[in-house]
Parts: C-alpha cells; structure tokens; sequence
RNA sequence: GGCCCGUUGGUCAAGUGGUUAAGACACCGCCCUUUCACGGCGGUAACAUGGGUUCGAGUCCCGUACGGGUCACCA
C-alpha cells in the first residue's frame, strides 16, 4: 500500500489548465466508421480549445489481442493526420500510454477508496445463477457491511476477493452531459460493480477513471452505451475527490435502423472504405457529418476547417444511419477539387490496371476521368476499351438525339477518315475542327460527325470524354485504325 | 422485466413558442452538351401518436407506441 506522498506525486504529474482528451481504442485489428468518427471528435474537441489529445492503447483484454492491431490503430491514426500530442510512441508527461503497464496503479487506488470508505473487499463466490438471475441484489452483498478489520485480516490470510464500489442505497445521482444534458437516476438502481478483480486486474470502467483523472482528461468522449453508467463513474470521482470531467456520449453509427454498423455485418472499416477507393479526406468530412452539424451550410470541410467549426452543441442525440450514398458524393466532390497533378497520381494506379499500353499517357486519361468519377475503384471499367477495342454491334451507331444512323455513321466516317489523314496535327483543337468544318459544310449537327467517330474509336456506347479526346489519346494511326473497322462493319 | 436515452421527408439534418418547417444526398423533370458526367434551374417528399399548458407548439409537460442502450470478476 502506498503512502499519501505517492499519491500527492501522482496528482503533481497531471497537467492543469489546458483542454484534454483521450482517443482510447482496444486494439482489435480493425478500425470501425464509429470508432474513427469517436477518434475524430476528441480530436477536434482539443484542437478547437486548443488543447492536447492523447492516445491510449486499451490491451488489458489480453484474449482478444490481435497480432499488429495497435500498428492499424498508428496508421490509421496518421493517415487521418489525427496527430496525438501524447501516446505510447511519443511519450508524455503523464504515462505509460499503454494500460497494461499501468497495472499496478489500479490495486493501489482501488484501496485508497477502501480507506475512503466507497469500496469494499467482496470475498463470496463467483457464481454463474446470480448473473443470468438478474435480479441479485448487490446491496445484500454481505461483504458490504464486513468491518475492516475482518475484511483486512481476511486478505491478509490470502484469501480471494474482488474489490466492489459501494454505492448508496439511497438518493439519486445527476451527472452532466454535454450533448443529453442532465441525467438523474436512483442510486437504487445502481449496483456495487467490481472495480477490481478477483485476479488483481481492473476491470474496464474503473481503468477509465483513473486513467482518465491521472492523464488530467477534461472531456470524456465515448459511446452512448457508456451513457448508462456515467453516474457510477461519477460517484467514483467523487468518492476519491476528484474533479468530474465533462462527458460527451456520442450515439453509435448504424447500419440501418436496428444495428449499428459492424464487422460481423460486413460493414467496411476505415480501411476497407479506403480499398474501395474512398479517399480519407472524404470518409473523414463524411463521418463529421454523420452526428454533427456545423451552424451554417457549409458541408465540404477541410480538418483544418473543422478544428474551427466544431462544437459540442452540433453533436446530435439519436443514432446515424451510415449512408454509402452520400459519402460517394462527397468522394466526388473531393475529387473534383483536386488538382489535375494530385487526382492523375491518386489515379494512375487505377487505370494502370486497365490501360498497359505505356502509349496512352496516364495523366491525360486522368484528365477525362475526375470529373465523373465517383470512387478511384471504378475507373478501370471506364477505361477498358483503350487497350482493345471491343467486339460491339452497328446498333450502337444509332442515337436519336445525334439524328445517327447505320447510313449516315458510314457516310460520315468515309468523309472523316481521309481529313484525319490529312491533318497536320494530333491535337483536340485539330480534331474537333476538321469535324465541325465537315458538319459545317454538310450542314448537319456536330454531334451527327462525332457520334460515330466516337463509337467507332472507343467500340462501346458510354465513355468518360468525347469523340476528341479519345482520339488524341489513342493517336492519329490507331484511331484510324477503328475507325475504318467501324466503316467495315457498316458496309 | 427494471432503469436510462432517443423519435423532423428514403438518408444526414437545421430548427431552442409565432418560419411558406432550412440545406445536403438520393429520386424525378428541364436546360447545357460530341456519349456519360460536371454544371444550372425546378419538383416530389417530414415534425411517431394521444392528451394537456398557451392567444399560439416540431419546439414546454404527461401518457402511449416504436427503436436503442444498460443491468458481467467484457471492454
């Protein structure tokens, strides 16, 4: 047992003064949409008070350890660009970082509230009826009314215990959350839960408090499903003095109306939206959203922006369906606004997988793609037809808006072909004007020219670009090449 | 079952006693247009329900329904 001067050292260690918060994931090998969003709102809620964020790596579930889970959580992390100030890997003043190095704290203040009165040694046997029963009444514990010196002595002699938090029979407790508010609940209903157990470990919800108070976090943020248990943390802040942080309990992200969004549902993790050729930016403002709203109408956010916007007062209550919908849109939109440079880099891997022939340049595909491309994983579909040309029937020559046919496609790829021939230069703006000469001077539509020499070049009837920029970027000897097989077909 | 929480269009949501109940996604229509997109314009669509309180209720109170959470020596 510690003396009060280790426990006075411990308290001194505890930054004062500044916003703290504390993103602390199990490492399980997975990062879920509702973790990442939980991991993004502390974040922003200590960058926009200018204060520090911390990780902390909850292991003590030594069976549900997962080889390489804390790396995903790291990467994940940085990916993000969810920096911590303090954490495992960067140290800090008041660590480890790592809960299973804290072991031996959690015994010594588990017996500081025994000496304090709001904990007690509970020596019965753990027995399976009266956790199905339900209705076993923690207050008849007979532990509960032990005198310390028996519960001492008992100790003493080796025998097991687990360590309880003895909590009033009577009165309510009422504890604050910044987003539902103020929240009474009978001490009755409450039950003396195990702070310690009988192998010496904490369990989850007293590792929280203490860790949190020792690491001097200022808002806690987690799920809802904490929401039910908050008053027995705060009666232990109170039961050792010390200050209650403010909660910010955030409504889980589901699936649909009755799950929330999971692993065993296959509902993709961080990793797999990114695999899907979602970008982290767009996931990152998408999830935001997703059970917060800013005060104006503003919904593209950079982080930077949302360090500014973000505020408690927008986090909502009730539970958020994960639409895949509107994050595409988002994923869009983010692409759009990429530069040219930046989207060509992102995508070049994408349409490596569909275009091998090192001719067509990549950057100039690129440049057909960003305005109609939802996510990176559906671009080598688009581009399948550079390659090779496709096996496709004359029907696709017909299109009523373009006033094509079979007859007039022949007629005008017969006329194309010797002015492509002939033209002196291979650029867009070569191209597009022998063809609108030639409309010109037949006096139909453009689109009566281009529709065919589109076809006839890409061999399928929807492509990202037009009849120009195809043909550039398959270049003057190949589009030739398809477009007299068009006319073959024709014949 | 007890306790706690929630409920505005299909989805995300604004709204803090007086609004024609925002906006976004999706959907539909029109325009632009060399396909498809982008973009522009317009449209369909909501306060779970019953009682109160009030001159007036999506907003406050109570009940009901439905949904979620929690009642572990798991986290």
């Amino acid at each position: 047992m510690k003396d009060m001067a280790w426990f006075a050292e411990m308290e001194a260690r505890i930054p004062q003064g500044e916003v703290r918060t504390r993103f602390a994931p199990s490492p399980t090998g997975y990062m879920h949409v509702g973790n990442l969003r939980t991991a993004l709102y502390t974040y922003l809620i200590a960058r926009h008070y200018g204060g520090k964020f911390l990780l902390r790596i909850e292991d003590t579930d030594q069976g549900r350890l997962v080889e390489g889970a804390v790396d995903v959580i790291y990467r994940t992390m940085a990916e993000c660009h969810l920096e911590h100030d303090e954490g495992p890997d960067v140290g800090g003043p008041v660590g480890p970082y790592v809960q299973t190095e804290r072991r031996p704290l959690y015994k010594e203040y588990a017996e500081l509230l025994i000496r304090k009165g709001h904990a007690y040694r509970c020596f019965c046997e753990k027995t399976e009826s009266e956790e199905d029963a339900g209705n076993f009444d923690r207050g008849d514990d007979p532990c509960r009314g032990m005198s310390a010196e028996e519960s001492e002595r008992r100790a003493a002699a080796g025998e097991p215990y687990v360590i309880r938090q003895r909590i009033p029979h009577e009165g309510t407790t009422t504890f604050h959350d910044e987003s539902f508010g103020d929240i009474t609940v009978d001490n009755s209903t409450l039950d003396d839960q195990v702070l310690i157990k009988r192998d010496g470990l904490p369990t989850y919800n007293f590792a929280n408090v203490v860790d949190d108070h020792l690491m001097g976090i200022t808002h806690v943020v987690r799920g809802s499903e904490y929401l039910s248990s908050a008053p027995k943390y705060n009666l232990l802040y109170e039961g050792f003095g010390w200050p209650i942080p403010k909660y910010v309990h955030c409504s889980p992200v589901m699936r649909d109306q009755h799950n929330k969004m999971s692993k065993r549902h296959g509902d993709p993790s961080y990793e797999d939206l990114i695999a899907q050729g979602f970008l982290t930016d767009a996931v990152l403002n998408y999830v935001a959203l997703l059970g917060w709203s800013p005060r104006g109408e503003q919904e593209i956010f950079s982080l930077d922006e949302l360090k500014e916007a973000f505020e408690l007062s927008g986090i909502s209550k009730s539970p958020a369906i994960f639409d895949i919908e509107k994050l595409r849109y988002f994923n869009s939109a983010y692409i759009r606004a990429m530069s040219p440079e930046a989207f060509a880099k992102v995508a070049e891997p994408y349409i490596r997988q569909a275009v091998k022939n090192p001719a067509y340049d990549a950057a100039a595909i690129a440049s057909l793609l960003q305005q109609r491309t939802e996510v990176l994983t559906e671009i080598p579909e688009k581009l399948d037809f550079f390659d090779e040309l496709p096996a496709y029937g004359t029907e696709l020559f017909v299109h009523k808006k373009s006033k094509s046919d079979e007859q007039s496609s022949r007629e005008m790829l017969e006329k194309v072909i010797p002015l492509f021939e002939a033209l002196p230069a291979w650029d867009d703006e070569s191209i597009l004007n022998v063809m609108v000469k030639l409309a010109e001077e037949l006096g139909v539509k453009n689109a009566k020219v281009m529709w065919p020499v589109r076809i006839a070049a890409a061999g399928k009837a929807v492509t990202p670009g037009g009849a120009v920029e195809i043909c550039r970027i398959l270049g003057r000897e190949e589009t030739l090449r398809r477009l007299r097989i068009g006319l073959e077909k024709l014949k």
